[in-house]
RNA sequence: GGAGAGGUGGCCGAGUGGUUUAAGGCGCUGGUCUCGAAAACCAGUAUGGGAGCAAUUCCAUCGUGGGUUCGAAUCCCACCCUCUCCGCCA
């Protein structure tokens, strides 16, 4: 959520950068129509309980009960809740418009419709050559006899997979490798959450209302399936005046993320590359307003690691303003490179959200004792996505023979060192 | 899932319809005293929203949301959470 002050103030850049994100601008004429409203319904709700506190007072003194005024005030407590039920619709309205309007791009985001618009910032490694046709991941995965698709199908439908033997610990040793490496390397805290959430923590993050449709819901229990952790994370300090000194906050998770994938329905149907569900470790930050530019560049810095550490080529992609999550105002991608299938996969996606979570979490700080409290700065970045790395392995670190060797960094954790035997 | 007990400010805790503008204590901040500190004493110490150039002032908030009443921390209803016991269970 931006700020209705800012609104109020400078609805004219707020339009422009909702021009920016394609955004229909013409919902900022309604917020200030409705901003109008309720205010001038504040001030004669509040002129009239002022009134009401002050005579309700002056009777409990009386001995005896004057009908008159206790009459009168009958009416006024009338009129309070007609005014009260308008201001409830009001509020309303304006609550959920707000809550949908996305953050104000930074000035130095390229701007542009779509992902067409991206900018590649730089690229880092060399593209393997091979000296045989290199094979495409679905391929290699059903030589080795480590991922299965038809039974992810039976078990839960299209779109759902199983890994087997070596391919299934290949990952449990990606995962462990990648929450040690932020860890120790970067200073995370790893925190294991809950797979699940309540609206108000979806609503948090900026998932509910824009995420709505791509996530799965209990409606039972009013719960939704994590489409990343960012969203649980951002709920971890909801409601809290952090102390200055406890920032900055850096957490890592691993979870599983569930995506219904409706909007992408009929692309990227072979293979893992877009599943329903899948795992990720993520990074999450706390920060104070002036640092979160420079914790953007460690954040991405952290998620590039990964692709060093492994030896997989990598470029950096800077997302233009129509590609942006609604939360974001500056956003770098970390694609990996994929031999088989010949192209570039998205395997991370770093996020400066500015104070949007924060607003609408009421995560603030206290800068100093006695001062006023402040919203924080948050940030998120995948680091990595489990799949696709896996892909990404699979394919760039395949051989001749069919396997696949394990790359360096990794083999403390797999204990083996190739997949070369059907599992 | 069942029964019972609870949820009050940063913390502890009083408060069952009206000078409660939430007692008292602890903590914290500032001051006095001191060479300095401790102790003691004095003062201050929530969050959000509105009006106002401002000083200031008003409103809301006692788990959450409704309701009763001229008036609710206090009474009623629903829900959430915590604790104890029972049941079930990895």
């Amino acid at each position: 959520m931006i700020s209705i002050e800012l609104i109020r103030r400078d609805s004219d850049s707020v339009r422009e950068a909702m021009r920016k994100r394609d955004y229909d601008a013409g919902t900022i004429d309604r917020i200030l129509e409705l901003d109008t409203d309720r205010r001038s319904s504040i001030v004669q709700i509040d002129e009239l309980r002022a009134r009401r506190n002050e005579v309700s007072q002056q009777i409990g003194r009386l001995k005896e009960r004057p009908t008159e005024l206790i009459e009168e005030m009958r009416e006024v407590g009338r009129r309070i809740s007609e005014l009260e039920g308008n201001q409830r619709t009001i509020d309303e309205e304006l609550d959920n418009l707000l809550m949908a309007v996305p953050n104000i791009p930074d000035d130095s985001a390229p701007v542009g419709q779509d992902d067409s618009a991206n900018i590649e910032v730089r690229r880092v490694g060399e593209l393997p050559s091979f000296e045989f046709e290199p094979q495409a991941h679905w391929d290699i995965v059903e030589d080795l006899g480590i991922a299965d698709f038809e039974r992810g199908a039976r078990l839960a439908g299209s779109r759902f997979f199983v890994l087997k033997g070596l391919g299934a610990k290949l990952q449990r040793a990606v995962i462990s490798f990648m929450l040690d490496l932020h860890v120790d390397q970067h200073g995370y805290t790893e925190v294991y959450l809950p797979y699940m959430m309540n609206s108000a923590t979806a609503l948090a993050s900026g998932h509910l209302p824009g995420f709505r449709e791509e996530m799965y819901r209990d409606e039972e229990d009013d719960l939704w399936l994590l489409p990343t952790a960012e969203a649980a994370i951002t709920s971890l300090h909801r409601g809290e005046i952090l102390p200055a000194e406890d920032l900055p906050l850096y957490y890592v998770a691993h979870t599983p993320c569930w995506r219904r994938e409706r909007t992408s329905a009929g692309r990227d149907t072979r293979g893992m590359t877009r599943v329903h569900q899948f795992d990720k470790v993520e990074m999450y930050k706390f920060v104070e307003p002036e640092n979160s530019s420079a914790e953007l560049e460690s954040l991405v810095a952290a998620a590039e690691d990964v692709a060093k550490a492994l030896e997989i080529p990598y470029r950096i992609l800077e997302l233009s303003t129509g590609d942006l999550a609604s939360p974001a105002v500056k956003a770098f991608d970390v694609e990996m490179w994929a031999p088989g299938a010949d192209r570039w996969l998205e395997v991370s996606s770093c996020s400066n959200c500015t104070d949007y979570q924060a607003r609408r979490g009421r995560v603030r700080y206290r800068p100093e004792t006695g001062a006023r409290p402040r919203l924080v700065h948050t940030l998120n970045g995948s680091g990595l996505a489990l799949p696709r790395v896996m892909i990404s392995i699979l394919e760039n670190y395949q051989q001749e023979d069919g396997s696949v060797v394990i790359p360096e960094a990794l083999r403390q954790y797999t204990g083996f060192d190739r997949i070369a035997t059907p599992q």
